[in-house]
DNA sequence: ATCTATTCCTGGCTGC
DNA sequence: TGCAGCCAGGAATAGA
C-alpha cells in the first residue's frame, strides 16, 4: 500500500525523467483511471509540459503549463519508467525524450487525471506528516475527542499516513490505537510526533515497505516491511517487550499493537 | 463532532 | 484440481 514513504520514493525515482517534458500523448486504457473521463483528460494532458513534480500526502501533484496533473496510487497504483505493457496497463504518457511512464494498477482504485487546480487546493488535504513540527502536530489533534488512529488516518487533519505508519508510529510512541486524543497530554503528543517523523523517515531510507504490490518506478521493491515492529506481525513477539502482537479491526481496518506497550 | 457502514475493485488466499 | 467465498484497504459518501 503505497504511503507517503512509499509515494516519496516513486517521486524520487521519476523526479529528474518528467521535470521539463513535453507530454506527446496520453492514452488511458481504462476510463477508472481517468476518473470516468478518459478522452477528456487524454485531451487535456495531450501538449501540456511539466514544470515541476512534487508529492503532498500520498499525492503525487505535477504542476503543468496549463493547469495540474494529479496521480494517487491507492492500494495497488504503480508508476513505471519504460516498462512493457502489462494486463494492469491503466494508462500511458509519452514524453517528448521517447520515453514514458506507465501507470499499472491492477485494483484500480488509483488515478491519474488532469485537473485545473491542485488536489490539495480546497483544504481537502491537510498538511504533509513531514512538514509538520510538533508544536502544529499537537494543534491539529488538540481538542479532537475521537480515537487516535483514525484521526492520524484522516487526511484532512494530517496527509500522508496509511495503515502501516501509523501502526508502526503508535508502537513507537507506545500509544494504544484506541487512545482518545483528547486525553493524550503534551508529552505523548511530543513522543507521537517523534514516532511519527522518525518512522516516516526511516522508511524514505529503505525505499518504502513492499508487502505485495509496491515498488517504484525502476521495479525496485522497498525493504522497510522487514522493520515493521507490529504490522503484519499478529502473533509474534513485541521488539520491545516480547509480548505477542495482537490484531483487532478498528475503522474497518486491521490494527496491529503490543498490549503491554501501549497503553490507553 | 464523531461514529459506523457502504462503495469501489480484483489478485490471492482459504477451505471444501 | 477446481471453485466459491472472503479478505486486503484509501478515500468519498451517506446516515446515525
Amino acid at each position: 500500500m503505497p504511503e507517503l514513504p512509499e509515494v516519496e520514493t516513486v517521486l524520487r525515482s521519476i523526479a529528474s525523467r518528467v521535470t521539463g517534458r513535453l507530454i506527446r500523448d496520453a492514452r488511458y486504457l481504462s476510463p477508472l483511471a481517468a476518473d470516468g473521463e478518459p478522452e477528456r483528460m487524454a485531451a487535456a494532458l495531450a501538449g501540456r509540459r511539466i514544470l515541476e513534480p512534487r508529492r503532498k500526502g500520498k499525492y503525487l501533484i505535477f504542476r503543468l503549463d496549463a493547469g495540474w496533473m494529479w496521480i494517487h496510487l491507492r492500494m495497488t497504483g504503480r508508476l513505471l519508467i519504460d516498462a512493457p505493457r502489462t494486463p494492469w496497463t491503466r494508462a500511458i504518457l509519452e514524453f517528448d525524450d521517447g520515453h514514458a511512464l506507465v501507470f499499472d494498477d491492477p485494483r484500480q482504485f488509483g488515478r491519474l487525471v488532469w485537473s485545473s487546480a491542485p488536489p490539495d487546493d480546497a483544504g481537502r488535504l491537510g498538511p504533509d506528516a513531514l512538514d509538520l513540527d510538533s508544536v502544529e502536530f499537537a494543534a491539529r489533534l488538540r481538542g479532537r475527542r475521537g480515537r487516535v488512529k483514525p484521526l492520524l488516518l484522516n487526511q484532512r487533519i494530517v496527509s500522508g499516513l496509511g495503515n502501516i505508519y501509523v501502526d508502526e508510529a503508535l508502537h513507537r510512541a507506545r500509544i494504544h490505537p484506541l487512545a482518545s486524543a483528547a486525553r493524550l497530554g503534551p508529552a505523548r503528543l511530543a513522543r507521537l510526533h517523534q514516532a511519527v517523523a522518525e518512522v516516516l523517515a526511516e522508511a524514505i531510507a529503505a525505499g518504502g515497505s513492499s508487502i505485495s504490490d509496491y515498488v517504484d518506478a525502476d521495479g525496485r521493491r522497498g525493504w522497510f516491511q522487514f522493520e515493521h515492529r507490529v504490522y503484519g506481525r499478529e502473533g509474534q513477539p513485541c521488539p520491545a517487550c516480547g509480548s505477542a502482537i495482537r490484531r483487532i479491526v478498528l475503522a474497518q481496518r486491521g490494527t496491529h499493537y503490543c498490549p503491554r506497550c501501549q497503553r490507553i
